[in-house]
This record gives C-alpha cells, sequence and structure tokens, in this order.
DNA sequence: ATATGTGCAAATGGTTTGCAGTGAG
DNA sequence: CTCACTGCAAACCATTTGCACATAT
C-alpha cells in the first residue's frame, strides 16, 4: 500500500515540523490511521495498539487524535450519540455513507461542494471555511438481511 | 405568524395521535421550537420555558425534545462537542450554515439533495434514508469585528 | 539535559434514567 | 380514575485534564 506509506511520512513530518515527538504508540497510531479504510473509532484504535504496546492508555490515543486533528492530517467524524470516527486516508472534508445499522462508513466520490460552498456564501453572506455531508442508510449487507 | 402556527398545530396534532398529553410545560416548549427560527438549544428552550414554569426541569425539556426528533416534528442538530440545536420550522433534513465563532445557525435554501441521495445509491449500494449538510464558517456580523 | 509524551485516575459536560409524586384525559 | 408526565438526583459515557514519571531528541 504505496498510498499509505504516503500518508504515513506526511504525517509524521507534520508532527515532527510542530515540534512533536514520534513515540513507539505515537507511531502505531499514526499507522492505522493511514492504513485503515474503515473509518475506525478511538476504542478500534486502542484495541489495535494495545496489540503491540500493551501498556497504551486510551488518553494516550485521544490526545494523539486530537492532535492529528488540529494539524489537519486526520478527519474527525463527530456523531452527537456516539463515539467519533477517524479518516486518515483523506484529510480534507468529504461525503461519507453511513450505516445506521452496523456503523459502517464509507468514502464517496462525490466533489462538487466547492461549487456548494461558493453559492452558499451567495446566499447566506458567510465566509464558509469547511463543511460536512453525511448521508445515512442501510449499506448493501444490512439492506439484505 | 400563520407558519408558525401551523407548525404548533401540526406538532400537538402529532403528540395527540400517539397518545401523548399536552401539559402546559410541553406545550410552552412546542411554542418556542415552532416559533424560533435561530434553531435554539436545550438550555436556550429552559430558560424561555421557566419564564412561564419556573418549576420546569431542564429534565422535561430533553424528554420532550427527543419525542418530538422521534415523531419527526423537529430535526435535531447533534454535535461530537456541544449541545443539539433543533430546528422546529422545517422538521425535514436540510442544508445548515454554521458561525465557528458565535454559534449562529441559518436554513439554507438548496434543495438538490434528493438528486444527490439518488447519486450516492448507485455510488454505494446503500439505501439512503437521511442526510446532514452543514456548512461552517463566519458569519456576516462575525466576518466584520 | 529538557521539554514533550505517557498512563493513571479524577473531573467534565451533555444527556439519560429511576422513581415518587402530580395532573391531563 | 388511570396512565403518562414532571422534577429531582443519580447514573452514563465519550472525552479531557492534572500530575508524577518516563523518554525522544
Amino acid at each position: 500500500m504505496p498510498d499509505s506509506y504516503r500518508r504515513l511520512g506526511q504525517m509524521i513530518k507534520s508532527l515532527r515540523g510542530s515540534g512533536r515527538r514520534i513515540t513507539p504508540q505515537r507511531l502505531a497510531v499514526l499507522k492505522i490511521l493511514a492504513a485503515s479504510k474503515d473509518h475506525p473509532g478511538v476504542e478500534m484504535i486502542y484495541r489495535q495498539v494495545k496489540k503491540d504496546f500493551p501498556t497504551t492508555s486510551l488518553a494516550t490515543v485521544y490526545k494523539t487524535v486530537t492532535l492529528l486533528r488540529e494539524l489537519q492530517e486526520v478527519l474527525e467524524l463527530g456523531f452527537a450519540d456516539q463515539g467519533s470516527r477517524y479518516d486518515g486516508n483523506r484529510p480534507s472534508p468529504h461525503p461519507h455513507v453511513i450505516c445506521t445499522k452496523c456503523g459502517s462508513i464509507v468514502d464517496s466520490q462525490f466533489s462538487q461542494m466547492k461549487e456548494l460552498a461558493r453559492e452558499m456564501t451567495q446566499e447566506t453572506g458567510f465566509e464558509i471555511t469547511h463543511h460536512r455531508l453525511d448521508f445515512f442508510g442501510l449499506c448493501p449487507k444490512c439492506r439484505s438481511s
């Protein structure tokens, strides 16, 4: 997966560039975020990291993802009624499709958000900085069961 | 405001229709939701209701808005990092524009979501049931200050 | 050497819940 | 007269924070 390697490198560069250190625990979190396409939550990352570093704490995972979010190296999908999920492959806002039954999240290719944002500025006078678009429904698997 | 009257009537009908009772506290919440265009949060509703019914509890407000959400008489805008906001004027999903500085929320007229949802079904195989589209940025007032 | 990171436990804050008493229908 | 609703306090749960110790650079 050359793509996830590039992302991992970019994350490390960002951290180093802002004076942060690359600890083993942190690196483990970065690798998971750079590689996984299923938008893991903190708990899932935590479980994975503990396989290699059993003493890792949940707080450390939280601190790392928060850091990456601030550096815009990860896209956080926060939900009001459940834990946040993270997209480490595409850190810039893009639409997601979310299964309300099994919780799976998939990326969408739809890319006309820039235009929409411009329309919104026209309509409302806001200076738009970012956006969020989620579709909810049943994934193919859950549809047929 | 004949429009908010219609909404209020609809809310009451929904509640009655599902075997619920119209208490004074509840009615006060309904009125606020039907009338306000600024997407109030629970705390704001609570403060308003207490003016007329000082003994009202926050829990009652929560229970009422949850009920209305379930009956689809109110659109809940949940956020991961702050309290939810409620739209009692347009209960079906529609885009919102949110000021990241002052927290104001305005509705948008953009209405091509149906088409987009169809595209998403094509692209992902999901059966889309609803969606959420938020734009974030600075409102005109906050832009110039 | 020296800040930054870790891990633990306690705190936070929005929301929910259990339950005894109240009141809408 | 009955069952849903209210109000209070306690419980919940994801996330954050304080702090002593450890460690990347």
